[in-house]
DNA sequence: AACGGAAGCT
DNA sequence: AGCTTCCGTT
Protein backbone atom coordinates (compact mmCIF):
# COMPACT_ATOMS: atom_id res chain seq x y z
CA UNK A 1 0.00 0.00 0.00
CA UNK A 2 2.80 2.30 1.06
CA UNK A 3 5.13 1.35 -1.67
CA UNK A 4 6.06 4.47 -2.89
CA UNK A 5 7.63 2.82 -5.66
CA UNK A 6 8.33 4.71 -8.60
CA UNK A 7 6.01 2.86 -10.22
CA UNK A 8 3.35 4.52 -8.56
CA UNK A 9 4.28 7.36 -9.68
CA UNK A 10 4.08 6.53 -12.90
CA UNK A 11 0.51 7.10 -12.36
CA UNK A 12 1.06 10.65 -12.14
CA UNK A 13 -0.90 12.60 -14.18
CA UNK A 14 1.11 12.96 -17.46
CA UNK A 15 1.08 16.89 -17.31
CA UNK A 16 1.56 16.66 -20.72
CA UNK A 17 1.24 19.56 -22.94
CA UNK A 18 -1.39 19.63 -26.05
CA UNK A 19 1.57 18.69 -27.93
CA UNK A 20 1.84 15.43 -27.13
CA UNK A 21 -0.76 13.30 -29.32
CA UNK A 22 -1.45 9.55 -27.78
CA UNK A 23 -0.48 7.23 -30.95
CA UNK A 24 1.36 9.77 -33.03
CA UNK A 25 4.83 9.90 -31.21
CA UNK A 26 4.86 6.78 -30.06
CA UNK A 27 2.50 4.01 -29.39
CA UNK A 28 0.49 5.10 -27.21
CA UNK A 29 -0.11 1.29 -26.02
CA UNK A 30 3.24 0.79 -25.02
CA UNK A 31 2.16 2.32 -21.67
CA UNK A 32 -1.35 1.42 -21.92
CA UNK A 33 -0.97 -1.10 -19.04
CA UNK A 34 -0.80 1.01 -16.36
CA UNK A 35 -4.14 2.35 -17.27
CA UNK A 36 -5.58 -0.74 -18.11
CA UNK A 37 -8.51 -1.77 -15.98
CA UNK A 38 -7.65 -4.78 -13.62
CA UNK A 39 -4.20 -3.44 -13.74
CA UNK A 40 -2.59 -0.65 -12.04
CA UNK A 41 0.71 -2.07 -11.65
CA UNK A 42 3.27 -2.47 -14.17
CA UNK A 43 3.08 -5.26 -16.19
CA UNK A 44 6.09 -7.35 -16.94
CA UNK A 45 6.08 -7.19 -20.82
CA UNK A 46 5.44 -3.86 -20.49
CA UNK A 47 8.79 -3.49 -18.82
CA UNK A 48 10.58 -5.47 -21.03
CA UNK A 49 9.94 -2.76 -23.71
CA UNK A 50 10.33 -0.40 -21.66
CA UNK A 51 13.72 -1.89 -21.26
CA UNK A 52 14.40 -2.69 -25.04
CA UNK A 53 13.82 0.96 -26.26
CA UNK A 54 16.12 2.02 -24.26
CA UNK A 55 19.47 1.55 -25.56
CA UNK A 56 21.22 1.71 -22.38
CA UNK A 57 20.63 -1.28 -21.67
CA UNK A 58 21.13 -2.63 -24.73
CA UNK A 59 24.07 -5.44 -22.90
CA UNK A 60 21.20 -6.36 -21.07
CA UNK A 61 18.33 -7.19 -23.03
CA UNK A 62 18.02 -6.26 -27.23
CA UNK A 63 16.63 -6.95 -29.78
CA UNK A 64 17.67 -9.53 -32.18
CA UNK A 65 16.76 -11.61 -34.70
CA UNK A 66 13.67 -11.52 -35.73
CA UNK A 67 10.49 -9.17 -35.99
CA UNK A 68 10.02 -8.65 -32.44
CA UNK A 69 12.68 -10.91 -30.76
CA UNK A 70 15.15 -10.43 -28.11
CA UNK A 71 17.48 -11.79 -26.36
CA UNK A 72 17.65 -11.25 -22.50
CA UNK A 73 21.63 -11.26 -22.29
CA UNK A 74 22.10 -10.56 -18.84
CA UNK A 75 19.35 -12.39 -16.91
CA UNK A 76 20.41 -11.14 -13.79
CA UNK A 77 20.46 -7.98 -14.38
CA UNK A 78 17.40 -7.60 -16.12
CA UNK A 79 15.42 -9.64 -12.97
CA UNK A 80 17.59 -7.04 -10.66
CA UNK A 81 15.79 -4.15 -12.86
CA UNK A 82 12.44 -5.93 -12.44
CA UNK A 83 12.65 -6.38 -8.77
CA UNK A 84 13.70 -2.37 -8.45
CA UNK A 85 10.61 -1.40 -10.58
CA UNK A 86 8.01 -4.06 -8.38
CA UNK A 87 10.28 -3.49 -5.29
CA UNK A 88 10.14 -6.83 -4.98
CA UNK A 89 14.05 -7.33 -3.78
CA UNK A 90 14.36 -10.96 -3.90
CA UNK A 91 13.32 -10.53 -7.78
CA UNK A 92 15.39 -13.48 -9.57
CA UNK A 93 15.43 -14.36 -13.29
CA UNK A 94 13.68 -17.94 -11.81
CA UNK A 95 11.39 -16.35 -10.90
CA UNK A 96 10.92 -13.65 -14.10
CA UNK A 97 11.66 -16.17 -16.54
CA UNK A 98 8.00 -17.69 -14.50
CA UNK A 99 6.36 -14.94 -15.34
CA UNK A 100 7.81 -14.64 -18.82
CA UNK A 101 6.23 -18.69 -19.02
CA UNK A 102 2.82 -17.34 -17.98
CA UNK A 103 2.90 -14.83 -21.03
CA UNK A 104 2.87 -18.14 -23.20
CA UNK A 105 -0.65 -19.52 -22.47
CA UNK A 106 -1.70 -15.73 -22.94
CA UNK A 107 0.10 -14.99 -26.16
CA UNK A 108 1.79 -11.97 -25.69
CA UNK A 109 5.08 -13.56 -25.78
CA UNK A 110 6.73 -17.19 -26.50
CA UNK A 111 9.63 -18.65 -26.43
CA UNK A 112 12.43 -18.79 -29.62
CA UNK A 113 15.29 -20.66 -30.30
CA UNK A 114 18.17 -20.09 -28.53
CA UNK A 115 19.15 -19.01 -24.72
CA UNK A 116 16.69 -16.52 -23.43
CA UNK A 117 15.54 -15.53 -26.91
CA UNK A 118 11.56 -14.43 -26.70
CA UNK A 119 9.38 -13.09 -28.96
CA UNK A 120 6.51 -10.40 -29.05
CA UNK A 121 3.04 -10.79 -29.79
CA UNK A 122 2.67 -7.24 -30.93
CA UNK A 123 -0.46 -7.72 -32.45
CA UNK A 124 -1.86 -9.49 -29.11
CA UNK A 125 -0.13 -6.33 -27.26
CA UNK A 126 -2.03 -4.30 -29.05
CA UNK A 127 -5.15 -6.16 -29.11
CA UNK A 128 -4.93 -6.82 -25.45
CA UNK A 129 -4.63 -2.20 -24.94
CA UNK A 130 -7.17 -1.70 -27.84
CA UNK A 131 -9.57 -4.21 -27.74
CA UNK A 132 -11.88 -1.32 -29.21
CA UNK A 133 -10.24 -1.91 -32.39
CA UNK A 134 -10.82 -4.86 -33.27
CA UNK A 135 -14.42 -4.08 -32.39
CA UNK A 136 -14.34 -0.91 -34.49
CA UNK A 137 -13.27 -2.68 -37.41
CA UNK A 138 -15.31 -5.11 -37.13
CA UNK A 139 -18.39 -2.78 -36.90
CA UNK A 140 -16.87 0.36 -39.72
CA UNK A 141 -15.31 -2.39 -41.94
CA UNK A 142 -12.16 -0.45 -41.45
CA UNK A 143 -10.13 -1.55 -44.29
CA UNK A 144 -7.51 -0.57 -41.83
CA UNK A 145 -8.01 -3.36 -39.50
CA UNK A 146 -7.56 -6.98 -38.74
CA UNK A 147 -8.15 -8.60 -42.29
CA UNK A 148 -9.49 -11.92 -41.50
CA UNK A 149 -7.19 -13.38 -43.89
CA UNK A 150 -5.02 -12.42 -45.99
CA UNK A 151 -5.04 -15.15 -48.28
CA UNK A 152 -8.07 -15.59 -50.14
CA UNK A 153 -10.30 -12.88 -48.44
CA UNK A 154 -6.94 -10.46 -48.86
CA UNK A 155 -8.33 -6.70 -49.81
CA UNK A 156 -7.37 -5.39 -52.89
CA UNK A 157 -5.43 -3.02 -53.83
CA UNK A 158 -7.92 -0.41 -53.16
CA UNK A 159 -8.56 -1.33 -49.77
CA UNK A 160 -5.18 -2.57 -48.63
CA UNK A 161 -5.18 -3.88 -45.41
CA UNK A 162 -2.64 -1.67 -43.39
CA UNK A 163 0.00 -1.34 -44.97
CA UNK A 164 3.00 0.26 -43.16
CA UNK A 165 2.64 3.12 -45.56
CA UNK A 166 -0.99 3.26 -44.35
CA UNK A 167 -0.37 3.59 -41.18
CA UNK A 168 2.86 5.64 -41.95
CA UNK A 169 0.50 8.14 -43.74
CA UNK A 170 -2.10 7.78 -40.88
CA UNK A 171 0.58 8.24 -37.90
CA UNK A 172 3.26 10.24 -40.08
CA UNK A 173 6.36 9.71 -38.02
CA UNK A 174 9.01 12.11 -37.66
CA UNK A 175 11.77 10.19 -38.61
CA UNK A 176 14.47 11.50 -37.30
CA UNK A 177 16.87 8.73 -38.43
CA UNK A 178 17.42 9.86 -42.26
CA UNK A 179 15.17 8.91 -45.06
CA UNK A 180 17.68 6.37 -47.25
CA UNK A 181 20.40 5.17 -44.74
CA UNK A 182 18.69 3.06 -41.94
CA UNK A 183 15.32 3.05 -42.32
CA UNK A 184 14.76 2.92 -46.11
CA UNK A 185 11.44 1.69 -45.07
CA UNK A 186 9.60 0.79 -48.03
CA UNK A 187 11.39 1.24 -51.30
CA UNK A 188 10.13 0.31 -54.55
CA UNK A 189 10.88 -3.04 -53.55
CA UNK A 190 9.69 -3.45 -50.08
CA UNK A 191 6.80 -1.01 -50.87
CA UNK A 192 5.16 -4.58 -51.74
CA UNK A 193 5.32 -5.23 -48.11
CA UNK A 194 1.62 -5.37 -47.25
CA UNK A 195 -0.31 -8.31 -45.10
CA UNK A 196 0.12 -10.97 -48.13
CA UNK A 197 2.28 -12.50 -45.36
CA UNK A 198 1.56 -15.12 -43.03
CA UNK A 199 -0.66 -12.94 -40.51
CA UNK A 200 -2.33 -16.25 -38.37
CA UNK A 201 -1.59 -14.42 -34.95
CA UNK A 202 -4.30 -12.22 -35.27
CA UNK A 203 -7.28 -14.94 -34.90
CA UNK A 204 -5.23 -17.76 -33.97
CA UNK A 205 -2.77 -15.78 -32.16
CA UNK A 206 -0.37 -18.81 -32.92
CA UNK A 207 2.10 -16.42 -33.79
CA UNK A 208 4.07 -19.04 -35.93
CA UNK A 209 4.34 -16.64 -39.36
CA UNK A 210 6.94 -17.02 -41.49
CA UNK A 211 8.30 -14.01 -43.39
CA UNK A 212 7.70 -13.34 -46.37
CA UNK A 213 10.91 -14.48 -48.11
CA UNK A 214 10.00 -11.79 -50.89
CA UNK A 215 10.49 -8.79 -48.95
CA UNK A 216 12.48 -9.74 -46.40
CA UNK A 217 15.17 -10.85 -48.09
CA UNK A 218 18.34 -11.62 -47.19
CA UNK A 219 19.84 -9.79 -43.98
CA UNK A 220 20.42 -6.82 -45.98
CA UNK A 221 17.63 -4.35 -45.75
CA UNK A 222 17.32 -2.13 -42.92
CA UNK A 223 14.96 -2.33 -40.16
CA UNK A 224 11.60 -3.15 -39.68
CA UNK A 225 10.07 -0.17 -39.43
CA UNK A 226 7.53 -0.98 -37.40
CA UNK A 227 3.82 0.44 -37.49
CA UNK A 228 2.67 2.38 -34.88
CA UNK A 229 5.84 4.13 -35.63
CA UNK A 230 7.37 2.27 -33.27
CA UNK A 231 10.57 0.61 -34.33
CA UNK A 232 12.00 -1.51 -31.88
CA UNK A 233 15.24 -2.51 -34.02
CA UNK A 234 15.63 1.75 -33.62
CA UNK A 235 15.87 2.86 -30.42
CA UNK A 236 14.55 6.16 -31.46
CA UNK A 237 15.39 9.14 -29.47
CA UNK A 238 12.23 11.50 -30.49
CA UNK A 239 9.35 9.50 -29.89
CA UNK A 240 10.46 8.04 -27.10
CA UNK A 241 8.71 8.05 -23.58
CA UNK A 242 6.29 10.77 -22.47
CA UNK A 243 8.41 12.13 -19.77
CA UNK A 244 5.80 12.15 -17.45
CA UNK A 245 5.67 8.06 -17.45
CA UNK A 246 9.34 7.41 -16.87
CA UNK A 247 10.38 9.57 -14.32
CA UNK A 248 14.14 10.38 -14.59
CA UNK A 249 14.40 8.78 -11.06
CA UNK A 250 14.52 5.61 -12.76
CA UNK A 251 15.68 6.80 -16.26
CA UNK A 252 18.11 9.26 -15.99
CA UNK A 253 17.70 10.04 -19.30
CA UNK A 254 18.36 14.14 -20.54
CA UNK A 255 16.38 12.98 -23.47
CA UNK A 256 13.28 13.15 -20.61
CA UNK A 257 14.04 16.30 -20.49
CA UNK A 258 14.48 17.68 -24.10
CA UNK A 259 11.06 16.15 -24.86
CA UNK A 260 8.85 19.03 -23.90
CA UNK A 261 7.14 17.94 -26.77
CA UNK A 262 7.02 15.39 -29.38
CA UNK A 263 7.53 15.57 -32.96
CA UNK A 264 4.03 15.36 -33.81
CA UNK A 265 4.11 14.74 -37.16
CA UNK A 266 0.87 14.20 -37.94
CA UNK A 267 -0.04 16.74 -35.51
CA UNK A 268 -2.44 18.65 -36.70
CA UNK A 269 -5.70 16.43 -36.32
CA UNK A 270 -4.47 13.44 -37.17
CA UNK A 271 -6.78 10.41 -35.87
CA UNK A 272 -5.77 10.32 -32.42
CA UNK A 273 -8.92 8.63 -31.49
CA UNK A 274 -8.14 5.40 -33.19
CA UNK A 275 -4.60 4.96 -32.17
CA UNK A 276 -3.48 1.97 -34.49
CA UNK A 277 -4.41 -1.39 -35.49
CA UNK A 278 -3.58 -4.52 -34.41
CA UNK A 279 -2.46 -6.37 -37.08
CA UNK A 280 0.83 -6.07 -38.52
CA UNK A 281 3.20 -6.66 -35.67
CA UNK A 282 4.84 -9.71 -36.83
CA UNK A 283 3.89 -10.25 -40.27
CA UNK A 284 5.76 -7.55 -42.09
CA UNK A 285 9.13 -6.76 -40.70
CA UNK A 286 12.21 -7.29 -42.68
CA UNK A 287 14.69 -9.19 -40.91
CA UNK A 288 17.41 -7.41 -39.25
CA UNK A 289 20.90 -8.54 -39.48
CA UNK A 290 22.41 -9.53 -36.76
CA UNK A 291 25.45 -6.85 -37.78
CA UNK A 292 23.05 -3.91 -37.65
CA UNK A 293 22.64 -4.72 -34.04
CA UNK A 294 24.72 -1.83 -32.79
CA UNK A 295 23.68 0.10 -35.71
CA UNK A 296 23.93 3.44 -35.63
CA UNK A 297 21.82 5.25 -33.28
CA UNK A 298 19.87 8.43 -33.76
CA UNK A 299 21.17 11.11 -32.45
CA UNK A 300 18.55 13.34 -30.04
CA UNK A 301 16.78 15.97 -31.55
CA UNK A 302 18.23 19.15 -30.92
CA UNK A 303 18.89 19.36 -26.87
CA UNK A 304 21.09 17.78 -24.74
CA UNK A 305 23.90 15.82 -26.14
CA UNK A 306 23.24 12.52 -27.20
CA UNK A 307 26.27 11.18 -25.36
CA UNK A 308 24.52 12.38 -22.06
CA UNK A 309 21.92 9.93 -22.57
CA UNK A 310 24.07 6.66 -23.07
CA UNK A 311 27.55 8.44 -22.78
CA UNK A 312 29.94 5.71 -24.31
CA UNK A 313 29.60 3.72 -21.68
CA UNK A 314 27.61 0.47 -21.50
CA UNK A 315 29.31 -1.04 -18.72
CA UNK A 316 28.16 1.81 -15.96
CA UNK A 317 24.20 1.39 -17.46
CA UNK A 318 23.07 -0.93 -15.16
CA UNK A 319 24.95 1.28 -11.77
CA UNK A 320 23.69 4.36 -13.02
CA UNK A 321 20.49 3.14 -14.17
CA UNK A 322 17.84 1.61 -12.07
CA UNK A 323 19.15 0.67 -8.45
CA UNK A 324 17.18 2.68 -6.49
CA UNK A 325 15.27 1.19 -4.41
CA UNK A 326 14.68 3.67 -2.10
CA UNK A 327 11.44 4.62 -3.07
CA UNK A 328 10.17 1.29 -1.67
CA UNK A 329 9.19 0.90 1.44
CA UNK A 330 10.30 -1.95 3.61
CA UNK A 331 6.21 -3.18 4.40
CA UNK A 332 6.12 -4.62 0.94
CA UNK A 333 8.80 -6.81 0.85
CA UNK A 334 11.44 -7.94 3.22
CA UNK A 335 13.33 -5.48 1.26
CA UNK A 336 15.74 -3.74 4.14
CA UNK A 337 17.33 -1.51 2.59
CA UNK A 338 18.45 -3.18 -0.29
CA UNK A 339 21.00 -6.00 0.20
CA UNK A 340 21.57 -6.19 -3.24
CA UNK A 341 24.45 -4.39 -3.88
CA UNK A 342 25.04 -2.39 -7.28
CA UNK A 343 26.02 -5.66 -9.25
CA UNK A 344 29.24 -4.81 -11.05
CA UNK A 345 29.14 -7.03 -14.15
CA UNK A 346 32.26 -8.18 -13.50
CA UNK A 347 33.26 -9.94 -16.84
CA UNK A 348 30.52 -8.77 -18.67
CA UNK A 349 32.31 -7.13 -21.04
CA UNK A 350 30.95 -8.52 -24.56
CA UNK A 351 27.49 -8.83 -22.81
CA UNK A 352 27.32 -11.31 -25.43
CA UNK A 353 24.80 -13.66 -25.57
C1' DA B 1 18.17 -22.96 -18.93
C1' DA B 2 13.63 -23.96 -19.32
C1' DC B 3 9.06 -25.76 -18.06
C1' DG B 4 4.79 -25.71 -15.55
C1' DG B 5 2.05 -27.01 -11.21
C1' DA B 6 0.71 -25.15 -6.94
C1' DA B 7 -0.08 -21.90 -3.56
C1' DG B 8 0.11 -17.20 -2.08
C1' DC B 9 -0.05 -12.22 -2.43
C1' DT B 10 -2.03 -7.59 -3.86
C1' DA C 1 -5.48 -10.72 -13.05
C1' DG C 2 -0.81 -10.60 -12.77
C1' DC C 3 2.44 -11.75 -10.95
C1' DT C 4 5.79 -13.89 -6.89
C1' DT C 5 7.62 -17.64 -4.61
C1' DC C 6 8.89 -22.29 -4.45
C1' DC C 7 9.87 -26.43 -6.42
C1' DG C 8 10.16 -31.01 -8.90
C1' DT C 9 11.20 -32.39 -13.54
C1' DT C 10 13.29 -32.41 -18.09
Amino acid sequence: MDCSCVSDLLFAPPALPALWTPGFAFPDWAYKPESSPGSRQIQLWHFILELLQKEEYQGVIAWQGDYGEFVIKDPDEVARLWGIRKCKPHMNYDKLSRALRYYYNKRILHKTKGKRFYKFNFSKVVLVNYPLLDMAAAATGSPLLLTPSPFGGAPGPDAPPLTPETLQTLFSAPRLGEPGARTPLFTSETDKLRLDSPFPFLSSGATSYSKPPGLLGPYGRAFPEYPWNFNPYLTGPFPKLPPSLYPPHFYPNPLASSLGHLPSAGAGGGPTAVPLLASTGEGLGPERPSGLAAAPRLALPGTGGPEAALGGKEDSDSELEITDVSGCSSDSEGDEGLPAPPKAKAGKGGAGS
